[in-house]
RNA sequence: GGGCGGUUAGCUCAGCUGGUUCAGAGCACCUGCCUUACAAGCAGGGGGUCACUGGUUCGAAUCCAGUACCGCCCACCA
């Protein structure tokens, strides 16, 4: 780097070092003697692209693993990609169908050549993405959910909590979503309030011979479609309103099947009309009812949410296209009362936003008790930790509440249920097939293999996800209690932190630390770290069909990859959401091209053998300190996760302390040399400062640090040492303080009247010493004389705490504004003076506050008394000279 | 319906277990500067009844209670 430009240009030398960062592997880590930090990444879609959250996400996991690594630690990242089997089937289900292909024609074998084809073409894209970023992920340990050791670590884990009696099938209510066609678990159903109606039906009593009478019922319902799959109508006991229909049938309309009125406590009496129609099929509560009471159970919708043969009437409607039309058909034959508007909270598939339909169907389910248990002891004891802390609320309250999950999805793209049905119907749960073949011999001795047939579902891919920071390490642990953790796994596990969005707490987090308790015997990690939720400057979700969302890539390739992480972490503040804002990573941009030219400065500097002088000696001591003030700062911050304050406090004092305060006052005149000295310390400070910042900002601060110093081929800023805070005098950090609130005035006056930064002046300080007196010179650009006598009436005053100063300015000074503006900083200092005396004077308050409490109060009654005393003398001064 | 969190400057947020001259930061805004490191810059400046109402206290942005909004999570009263 010979010439340096003006402005930085980040494209030009991120790929370079990112390069040379692969090229000799630093990113890569492997067991040694040193304290292992250790971080797995939350495993995006392998059909997935970058998005913000993204951004956020792998920023944040970037500057720990980074800072770690600049610690001392042996720093480890282990990338890699989940096989999401919803997202990534119903993406190759849409491609198969522009071709006109559907997948039940082409059978599982074929669709899932398919889907490792999509696999291989896009699958991983995002992790080339990552790079862009500056990810410092140990490439060669990449894994992804569905490579043949994950999966089998998927499916021993199942065999596993079979074999314990943990896992059994069951008929059971599912989410059914009629779009994927697929049962989902509970976490993947949002409820959202959905405008529908409440339509009351007559229902009339049967003669007993399957004839209505004249007299009925009614019953208030969402779902007049499901009419006909009712199998008894309920009322509650107590209710006294409805004892005459006790042992009576009614008739349901438009059938005229007759049905059972039964009495349940479940009904809520003051709710519609306090009847309740059971729909066994097709309810999660009705089910319930059916079970108490013996209800047969007709199932009318079918997979697609159509009505089926079972129904008789509308048979192979869609089920909302049926209720426009069936309500038509009530109220002709006369059944419909009346119909109200209705809110009511409706499911929707997380995935295809399909209202769920409630399905009873033959699934798989872990118990959730036990593992549950344990895993909410893990966060309250606090072995793992939730930063922030309120999450650990929720966690509780669902941990607590926890039901068997349903780990069956009836989908081709995953890990296939390792059951094998007999031809009997009965089953045997093994690892592989021919394990099974021999379990089912034992149970019928002369089975063949082809009498077997293999579950056709697959599990839900959080089952495989909850592995990952175990599985990515020593696949073979799971479900394997007698094995011994390999070399990694019994060096990088537990992890120390993790990052992710509060989004998958239950998800994924949760069941991660059930797992590691399972398997490991403890926690999976020390620390959680949950991001907001990436918004727009509205306040809106990042969605791709709102196009909200900008690309990347797109603001890497324009700002460069360091703009783009500064940005997202300076709105980042830790537990809430983020809004983004395009001007947070122009601000980026702008800090690197800060840095870039205080670089370009500082190189500049001609070395001669010059003395140094006050000014610049007093700098270099001041920055010392403050140096070392900030570090603390920032390792304070970095301690609580608190990133954003960090990055802050490092960008506050490279901004301002160092460019515009240091540089300012050991820069040379122009054209002027330097001596060694100071340039040294200058150098120095520099360097460090790039070390300081370069966890978030990786590229600029390798740019600037291999230029600073001759650098060998193989060395890195990546493993030089964070800067350590030293010892030092707080007094230097306060006097320099008092120094700048002198030269503030004097600018202040320069401002206000007009004077340019060059325009020599004086400046009185009415003491005997005063601090830093060279630097106040250089920087307010002053001739300073010190005199306990107070200033002549020809200039314009000013008081740092208790000290007087004055800027001799003949003729430019008005006594008439001078007068004015000392009578009422004096009345405003007479008010102050009264509270405080007030508080001191009062007995309960002199009693009660700490003595320090007091003592600050006395200085403040001083300093008071100390100002009205000099401004009474300046206004007699102003006054006599009129 | 239950739970959790929030309300401080135009925007996004700090302000921990009450007490420094406590009302802050960044951005935005206004004024003046193209002063050879940087106009992606420099210097200066304005701006808030700390949501509301009470209470506790010598003292409240901070603790307590209530009210009003806002957000999130859990929950299928059909």
């Amino acid at each position: 780097m010979k010439e340096l430009a003006a402005k930085y240009s980040a494209s030009q030398v991120e790929d370079k070092w990112y390069a040379y960062w692969l090229e000799h592997k630093f990113f890569h880590s492997e067991p040694n003697e040193k304290e292992p930090y250790t971080i797995v990444i939350p495993p995006p879609n392998v059909t997935g692209i970058l998005h913000m959250g993204h951004v956020l996400n792998n920023t944040l996991n970037d500057v720990l693993i980074r800072k770690a690594r600049m610690d001392g630690k042996n720093a480890c990242w282990v990338p890699g990609t989940d096989h999401a089997s919803i997202a990534t089937e119903s993406k190759v289900v849409a491609r198969l169908k522009e071709q006109g292909i559907r997948k039940e024609d082409i059978g599982r074998e074929e669709f899932l050549r398919h889907a490792w084809e999509w696999k291989e073409e896009h699958g991983g894209i995002i992790l080339q993405q990552l790079r862009k970023l500056g990810c410092s992920c140990d490439w060669d340990r990449t894994r992804f959910t569905m490579e043949p050791a994950l999966s089998d670590a998927v499916i021993n884990t199942f065999v596993y909590f079979y074999k314990k009696g943990w896992i059994y099938k069951g008929v059971r209510m599912v989410n059914w979503d009629p779009e994927a066609l697929t049962a989902v678990s509970d976490d993947e159903v949002i409820h959202k309030d959905t405008k529908s109606h409440l339509y009351h039906l007559r229902y009339y009593i049967s003669d007993g011979n399957g004839q209505p009478t004249d007299k009925y019922l009614t019953i208030a319902t969402t779902r007049p479609e499901t009419i006909m799959a009712d199998t008894a109508i309920c009322v509650n006991p107590a209710d006294e309103r409805h004892h005459w229909l006790r042992g009576k049938k009614v008739l349901i309309p438009l059938i005229h099947r007759e049905i059972p009125v039964i009495e349940d406590e479940y009904v809520e009496m003051d709710f519609g009309t306090g009847c309740l129609k059971v729909t066994p099929a097709h309810d999660l509560h009705d089910y319930e009812i059916g079970m108490r009471h013996n209800l047969p159970v007709i199932e009318i919708i079918d997979d697609h949410g159509r009505l089926n043969h079972e129904a008789c009437i509308l048979v192979g409607e869609d089920r909302f296209v049926a209720r426009k039309k069936i309500v038509k058909m009530l109220q002709e034959a006369g059944n419909l009362e009346k119909t109200e508007d209705y809110n009511s909270p409706v499911g929707y598939s997380e995935r295809t936003n399909a209202v769920i339909e409630p399905k009873l169907s033959a699934q798989w389910f872990l118990k959730m008790e036990s593992l549950a248990g344990t895993a909410l002891e893990t966060v309250e004891s606090g072995r793992t930790r939730f930063i922030p802390e309120k999450y650990v609320n929720t966690y509780r309250h669902w941990m607590e509440n926890a039901r068997d999950w349903c780990i069956s999805r009836q989908l081709w793209w995953g890990q296939r249920i390792p059951a094998w049905y007999l031809p009997d119907g009965s089953f045997v749960v093994e690892a592989t097939a021919e394990a099974a073949l021999k379990a089912a011999q034992a149970i019928c001795p002369d089975i063949k293999a082809e009498d077997l047939r293999q579950d056709e579902d697959v599990l839900d891919t959080w089952f495989s996800s909850w592995l990952w920071p175990i599985s990515v390490f020593d696949p073979d642990m799971p479900g394997h209690p007698e094995h011994q953790p390999n070399k990694d796994l019994a060096y990088y596990y537990p992890t120390n932190d993790l990052v992710t969005g509060p989004d998958i707490i239950f998800f994924w987090v949760a069941r991660m630390i059930m797992a590691g308790e399972e398997f490991m015997g403890r926690e999976p990690f020390s620390n959680v770290y949950f991001t907001g939720i990436v918004r727009d400057k509205l306040g809106r979700k990042m969605s791709k069909t709102l196009g909200n969302s900008p690309d990347p890539l797109d603001l890497i390739n324009t700002y460069g990859a360091d703009a783009v992480r500064i940005g997202m972490l300076l709105c980042s503040s830790a537990g809430n959401d983020i809004f983004y804002d395009e001007a947070q990573i122009k601000q980026g941009a702008a800090f690197c091209n800060k840095i870039w030219n205080s670089y370009r400065l500082i190189k500049g500097f001609q070395l001669a053998d010059i003395p140094q002088t006050q000014a610049q000696k007093l700098a270099i001591e001041w920055f010392r300190a403050k140096l070392s003030e900030t570090i603390g700062q920032v390792e304070d911050h970095y301690s609580k996760f608190r990133i954003s304050d960090a990055l802050m406090a490092i960008y506050k004092l490279f901004w301002d302390d160092y460019c515009s305060w240091y540089l300012e006052a050991i820069k040379p005149a122009f054209g002027q040399p330097i001596d060694a000295n100071t340039q040294a310390a200058t150098l120095e400070f520099f360097e460090a400062l790039l070390r300081l910042i370069h966890p978030v900002m990786p590229f600029i601060t390798e740019e600037l640090w291999q230029d600073i110093a001759p650098r060998k081929e193989g060395e890195t800023i990546l493993f030089a040492p964070s800067p350590k805070a030293t010892a030092f005098d707080p007094a230097i950090l306060e006097d320099f303080t008092l120094a700048m609130e002198a030269v503030n005035g004097v600018r202040g006056i320069r401002s206000q009247r007009n004077i340019g930064p060059k325009e020599a002046l004086g400046l009185h300080i009415r003491a005997a010493s005063f601090p830093c007196i060279p630097l106040i010179e250089k920087m307010a650009g002053v001739t300073v004389q010190l005199s306990a006598a107070p200033a002549d009436g020809n200039g314009i005053g000013f008081m740092v705490r208790t000290t007087e100063m004055s800027v001799p300015l003949e003729g430019l000074v008005n006594p008439e504004e001078e007068l004015a503006k000392a009578q009422k900083e004096l009345e405003y200092q007479q008010k102050f003076l009264q509270t405080t005396r007030a508080k001191l004077s009062n007995e309960r308050f002199v009693s009660n506050a700490p003595a320090a409490v007091i003592e600050n109060e006395r200085k403040k009654e001083a300093d008071s008394l100390s100002k009205i005393e000099s401004l009474e003398a300046k206004i007699k001064q102003l006054k006599e000279s009129k």
